[in-house]
DNA sequence: GGTTAGCACTCTCCCACCGAGAGTGCTAAT
DNA sequence: ATTAGCACTCTCGGTGGGAGAGTGCTAACC
């Protein structure tokens, strides 16, 4: 895709990036001839950076500054540049070992998840909840809560949990109750929402309605809108330097409350099956062109599906991020495979 | 509790307090005397400042600038020249409305609560969910996730459910875990967490264990670590202008995340039965000494109980936020007595 | 032709300075 | 007790170098 650099100017292009990326200052010549002891002179550098500017890899802020890698440049970096690194045996362990201790949930281990990336890269982590794309119901109970409100309570196959109030048209008792979720259970297990919609021909019209009631509860979490996922680490984000100034800050906050988590990462970053990066202006979102998100799929037995996402500065530690996604997706698979098969 | 001051001196804090609150500006004896149409001139209001500031009800930032509440202050304003308001009747039929729209879970109730709050005054809000301070099992039952793994979903009279897996030391079918369930129920339904691990002696080990798994997962949610509430309007109070240089919104932020929200409220503005203040400096953690927070409690049937709380700049406008808050204690207070008599 | 030293040039950033404006405290008169 | 007048203080915004960093260009060099 990008266009073909000679080896110097990508090498260049690299210290160029690397630099940036760990003093966030626009880098000049002389910095990149002492510190990367280049065999060349800096008029040299100048040349060569005059030229990775022209093809808009790097920019300079104002004249007489430094340069700053674009958007562009970035993207050349990660498509060509970038060396995979691999996470540390140790850090493996002690990640493993966090996971070892917490609870047997699918929501714990997305929080987890999340605060593990978000700790590690200091940067803003946002992963959701393993999920069906076509939930099933595997049981279902009535709990009488007094005597015109009853609890539904729905588990999918999943070992998910969902539950919602009904109120009757005239009080049942609990043994009542029972008889109708046993019913229910008979009839509905195993199907989806829409099976459950399709099979909704009883005699009883109460029966009906809960089935009813079921369907739509098990819906009303399809559409995601309850469920954004677990964000940690906003407050590592809005340290990073670029954002010290208020104006930006605000923006991202919106964008990153839980609300609105849906439009910050676009559901086509999920596409790919590898891990998926987007880089400043790439992203559809105004507030967002000063970040960048990596995003990747994890997936698990019976359609278990969910996604990691970090999002950071474009000026991120784009090799450390990617193997520390694509190492916490692959935890996840294993996880899922191991309690979920 | 304040010392005595004459009336025009109350009159005055009164004004430079209202004037503070909406301008966010130091105010003189000049913009008083012109705004409020004093019958006096500013060269007195001057001396009646000058009072006031030894008093220490007042304060300049630096010389030869105007005048800015000082935390006692706002203190005294609150205690002895507060009016209160009363939420606007069109306003309580809007909020009614947006209740009965929502759905019966009190867990949406507390949310709602949170926004409401955060959206009319235009600060945090911080909500928790009703709570009974002694849980009671309402019902438990047991779905196979697989041989090895159930999953125990549990049902509080407080019609809440909580859920865990648990791993068993052999496989067990629907059926058997389902006549586990029903002989815990008939065992343990009504009991608290305490009451249960009392009557843990039971002939078979498993049903003991799962007791015993019932107990602890009760007595986690009282420690109500895992239930910090609903916070909402974190981007409005950090809008405000006393938070835009960018050092405190940090501390602010860190803080109003979920799992230091208990640090942020001290439990003990929850003894009093009405309306608890704290203002500024008043307030244990450094980070919050900038802000005030107002907090009520508010109780339900059978020992149900929550907190409102809202977290704005000192400089806020007390008279409508304790208004607010009052009267959203006392809804929930009524929707909880309509629903769970 | 690529590379390099030298150099003038251009910006930013920091600091010092200054004047305008706002607000005060004090004093003396009412 | 109140007030007018006034000198004083402090902030804020703009201005004007000077230092420093980094560049682009040119001419020489290998």
């Amino acid at each position: 895709m990008p266009n073909k650099l000679t080896d110097r100017r990508q090498r260049l292009l690299r210290f160029i990036i690397d630099e940036y990326v760990s003093t966030a200052q626009p880098v000049g010549s002389n910095a990149l001839v002492e510190k990367y002891g280049l065999p060349v002179s800096a008029a040299t550098i100048r040349n060569e950076m005059a030229a990775l500017e022209d093809e808009g890899y790097i920019a300079q802020p104002h004249t007489s500054a430094g340069r700053v890698p674009t958007d562009l440049g970035y993207r050349y970096y990660v498509e060509a540049l970038m060396r995979e690194e691999r996470v540390p045996d140790d850090l493996r362990q002690m990640i493993r070992h966090q996971f070892h201790q917490a609870a047997r949930e699918l929501e714990e281990w997305a929080r987890l998840s999340a605060a593990i990336l978000a700790g590690r890269l200091q940067n803003a982590a946002i992963v959701t909840t393993p999920r069906s794309p076509e939930p099933r119901l595997r049981w279902l109970e009535l709990v009488s809560v007094h005597d015109y409100l009853a609890l539904l309570v729905v588990v999918l196959e999943e070992a998910r949990v969902l539950q919602q109030t009904l109120a009757l048209d005239r009080p049942f008792s609990q043994e009542e109750l029972t008889g109708i979720a046993r019913k229910l259970n008979d009839l509905l297990a195993g199907k989806s929402a829409a099976q459950i919609r399709e099979q909704r021909l009883l005699a009883v019209a109460v029966e009906n309605s809960i089935a009813g009631a079921t369907a739509g509860l098990i819906e009303s979490t399809e559409e995601g809108i309850r469920d954004p996922g677990f964000l940690d680490g906003l407050r590592d984000l809005l340290r990073q330097p670029e954002f010290t100034q208020g104006e930006r800050i605000l923006g991202l906050m919106e964008l990153l409350e839980e609300r609105n988590l849906p439009r910050a990462i676009p559901p086509s970053a999920g596409t790919a099956t590898d891990v998926n990066i987007i880089i400043g202006k790439e992203h559809p979102i105004d507030a967002m062109q000063v970040c960048s998100v990596i995003t990747t799929r994890y997936s698990g037995p019976s359609g278990l599906r969910g996604t990691l996402s970090v999002v950071g500065p474009t000026r991120m530690d784009y090799p450390r991020t990617v193997s520390m996604v694509r190492y916490m997706s692959a935890l996840m698979e294993e996880l899922l495979g191991v309690y979920f098969a």
